[in-house]
RNA sequence: UGGGGCAUCGUCUAAUGGCAGGACAACGGUCUUUGGAACCGUCGGUCGUGGUUCGAGUCCACGUGCCCCAGCCA
């Protein structure tokens, strides 16, 4: 990714780890901890993948440690068997699988379930109802629903919500025992029914649920809620680093305020909550609901179906292990939500299984060849492996079927080569389109690994199909401009084939869903993502593929020459009827068309980029009045219509401009110290700002060094000036002094001189850079720049 | 509609006021007993408009667009 990742690392540096490499410098934490969470209540999907792959590679890299916990606080959805499948998934993804790497696998300790925690969340509620901050409340969810107003309507409190704590304890503790039934009372937090934040609005804490634990089984009737969850459990098992994804933003204040109100003299420092963008995928979906109605509907086999993008599937269809943390690895991490290119997931595909898969091959859709010139039946012995692999082998060996490295000369299989063989179909035509390489009527194409072919004459059958061809078969020697695979039609083991493709006709099923919604008023019942499903995902072919890999164990990746990566479907495959599935194509660059026939994001945003005219600002008379005497005081107009049109600003204004000049000093306050001034944390005093400005305006200081002091004056809260004196600061303007440092910096970088008398203009602000960098940011900016263009142009 | 989050090549991601870089895709070439792989090259981007600055993707203002929140789901 960027070109000072340390091969190392699994994590690409970003905003989480800047944050935890912060933390670690300020010595917050002794060690990293992270934690994945998944509900058990449904299969692992790529989602998955990549959420993991972050935390577990984050606490990798810094050399911490990694806890998967399964999050199940809601008896009513999840189930072990989920469970177990999330943790088989999980590991098989941090494992080796069949590929035939180093193992890198994912270790965790005991896996962590949150319902083994259910005891001391229980003892934290109590807490908090004993500190007045937690209440039993009793009304219907439709009502809390209403007092919870809306997002442009404060919150009513319940008529329960001034219960005393004794009342509180004593209704809490008869909703633990089972005295309600399932619904009657919540415990809720006390925080903010007016709050903007709607979930600081008394999230509730606990529920009553009269519903059978898959762990716990019927001893609680209580569960805790996803907010009550996560803080204290990430705490009680000192997670240090929590991250999720976007959607929990605002759950970050109830994150934090029960961490505040329930972790402070602990000892231990406290766990803090960081959310990142999801990852989704073009062509397919993730949401449960979704795949659901994909089974349901019988549009695929199941969760394990090989065109399904859970880790089940992934793995039936062939996809290894080390793919998929490549692919989680090159995604990234950042603060939005993106769909990634299909192609980077193919891609980390194909560049495992190109040093991973033998070559053998197979035919899918046979069409009969007759070598009449063959007379006896031969034993070819092939390599399965392509020189540039073998070149490449770090360890100049190769790797057999089974796995076994061994010496290339020994990586051979035999292959008869008979008197009847079938070739590719699709590699032969009557009328070649311009450019076709391989075999026509009385043309000549390489088979693979047994000559030179020439085509001597071919049949049709009553439909006008080619349905057998009359070649020559000559000698090993001479040019034919392509190769075709073949399998020998005598000894050639019959086989199924089955060719996934996209599991949608587009890359964002659900944003067109969306878009027919919108513009045909139908709703996504009556038309939606399932619409786009891709009715060519799956096809079945049978056809034939050579002897040897009979004898190879069943978890063997091929690729099969020419047509792409395939392995056997290890759930149909029989003894005698090999079934194989195909992982995916080879880059095929003599591309015929393009399939996709959906819209890109950049049409649809641009769809949607009917801009409107912005509004004109609406000022208020006073308001009015205000700009136009700041414009008659030398104010430019964009400054002054902020100015204007904020009250503390131009108080501030008005307080410094009693110790300076105002129009000076008007574009300081507006660009440099607006946000803290609006904020109320500005740390400058308005005549402290004056003084500093008069210090610039001198000729003392440059615009540089007073940007940057004003910068750790509002930091350290110190007055300006005495940062100036204290460092004694102050302008280098004499050409004597910065010109040697411009000729030092010329007379290093001659590349960078050509480049820039080429015409690349933008160096300049390279070689200012490092003037300025060299002088501690002193140099007057305008006399170096000055000096350089005419040093550059002489 | 109140609050919050976000916006860099077609896609994903770097650049922490100083050279807009990388990967995937696409396109072209070299090589090739896989129309594969490898290698070389080309194309292509800071959402918009103003402002501050010697210098803005980065700071300020105003717009635009997308996403999240009104479950006793997570």
């Amino acid at each position: 990714m960027s070109p000072t990742a340390d091969k190392s690392r699994m994590v690409s540096p970003n905003f989480i780890t800047e944050i935890i490499d912060e933390d670690l410098r300020a010595g917050r934490y002794s060690q990293i901890v992270t934690r994945f969470p998944p509900e058990p209540n449904g299969y692992a999907h790529l989602g998955h993948a990549i959420a993991s792959y972050l935390n577990y590679g984050i606490a990798h890299d810094y050399g911490g440690v990694f806890r998967l916990r399964m999050d199940d606080t809601n008896p009513q959805t999840e189930r072990q068997e989920y469970a177990d499948a999330l943790i088989q998934d999980l590991r098989w993804l941090g494992g080796g699988g069949s590929t035939m790497r180093p193992l890198e696998g994912w270790e965790w300790g005991e896996v962590e379930y949150a319902s083994d925690y259910f005891d001391e969340l229980y003892a934290m509620a109590i807490r908090l109802v004993e500190k007045g901050l937690a209440y039993v409340d009793s009304v219907s969810p439709k009502e809390m629903a209403w007092l919870r107003g809306t997002v442009d309507r404060p919150g009513t409190p319940s008529l329960y919500r001034g219960r005393s704590i004794a009342e509180n304890l004593e209704l809490f503790q008869r909703m633990k025992v089972g005295e309600f039934p399932t619904g009657a009372h919540v415990l809720r937090a006390k925080i903010d029914l007016a709050s903007p934040n709607m979930k600081l609005r008394d999230p509730v804490l606990y529920r009553i649920l009269h519903a059978t634990h898959y762990r716990t089984g019927n001893r609680w009737c209580i569960y805790p809620s996803y907010d009550f969850a996560q803080a204290p459990t990430d705490a009680l098992i000192s997670v240090t680093h929590s991250l999720c994804s976007l959607e929990f933003v605002d759950n970050r204040a109830v994150y934090d305020w029960l961490m505040d109100n329930l972790w402070e003299g602990q000892g231990t420092p406290r766990p803090h909550q960081y959310e990142f963008g999801r990852r989704s995928l073009e062509y397919t979906v993730v949401s449960k609901r979704k795949l659901l109605k994909l089974i349901g509907g019988g549009y695929v086999s199941g969760w394990d179906d090989p065109r399904m993008p859970t880790l089940a599937g992934q793995r039936r269809r062939g996809v290894t292990p080390q793919a998929l943390r490549t692919f989680a690895g090159s995604v990234g991490i950042s603060r939005t939500n993106r769909t990634v290119d299909i192609a980077l997931l193919e891609h980390a595909i194909r560049d495992d299984l190109n040093t991973t898969a033998p070559r053998v091959m197979a035919v899918i859709r046979p069409l009969k060849v007759v070598l009449t010139n063959l007379t006896t039946e031969q034993i070819l012995h092939l390599r399965y492996w392509p020189e540039d692999v073998v070149r490449e082998s770090p360890d100049g060996l190769v790797s057999l079927p089974g796995g076994k490295r061994v010496r290339p000369e020994e990586a051979t299989r035999p292959v008869p080569l008979t008197r009847e063989i079938y070739i590719e179909a699709e590699d032969f035509e009557v009328t070649p389109p311009k450019g076709f390489k391989r075999f026509t009527p009385g043309g000549t194409v390489r088979l693979r690994g047994a000559g030179i072919l020439h085509c001597d004459s071919f049949s049709t059958n009553e439909a006008g199909e080619v349905c057998e061809l009359h070649c020559t078969l000559l000698g090993h020697e001479g040019k034919a401009a392509g190769v075709i695979h073949w399998v020998s039609a005598t000894q050639g083991l019959r086989a199924e084939f089955r060719l996934y493709d996209r599991l949608f006709r587009v890359p964002l099923p659900e944003a067109e869903a969306k878009e027919l919604e919108d513009d045909e008023g139908e709703t996504a019942e009556d038309k939606d993502f399932l619409s786009f499903f891709n009715p060519n995902s799956l096809e079945v072919a049978h056809g034939f593929i050579e002897p040897s890999v009979a004898d190879d164990s069943l978890d063997t990746r091929y690729q099969f020459e020419r047509l792409g990566y395939f392995w056997p479907d290890l759930v149909d495959c029989k003894p005698g009827a090999p079934v194989f599935n195909r992982i995916v194509t080879l880059r095929d660059s003599w591309a015929k068309e393009t399939r996709s026939e959906g819209k890109s994001r950049a049409e649809i945003r641009a769809l949607k980029e009917q801009s409107k005219p912005g509004l004109e600002v609406v000022l208020s008379p006073e308001q009015q009045a205000r700009l136009e005497a700041f414009k008659l005081q030398g104010i430019g107009e964009s400054d002054a219509l902020v100015l204007a049109r904020d009250e503390k600003l131009s108080v501030y204004l008005t307080e410094a401009a009693k110790h300076g000049n105002l129009a000076s000093l008007a574009s300081w306050i507006v660009n440099d110290l607006g946000s803290s001034i609006r904020e109320g944390t500005v740390k400058v005093s308005p005549a402290g700002l004056a003084e500093l400005i008069k210090l610039l305006e001198s000729g003392e200081i440059s615009t540089r060094i007073a940007k940057d002091v004003l910068t750790e004056a509002q930091e350290v809260g110190q007055n300006p000036a005495d940062i100036v004196s204290q460092k004694g600061l102050r302008q280098m303007s004499d050409t004597s002094a910065i010109a040697p440092i411009v000729e030092r910096i010329v007379a290093a970088n001659p590349d960078k001189v050509a480049a820039y008398q080429n015409g690349k203009t933008g160096l300049l602000g390279f070689f200012v850079g490092q003037v300025m960098r060299e002088t501690g940011g002193q140099a007057n900016p305008q006399l170096v720049q000055e000096l350089i263009v005419r040093k550059l142009s002489s």
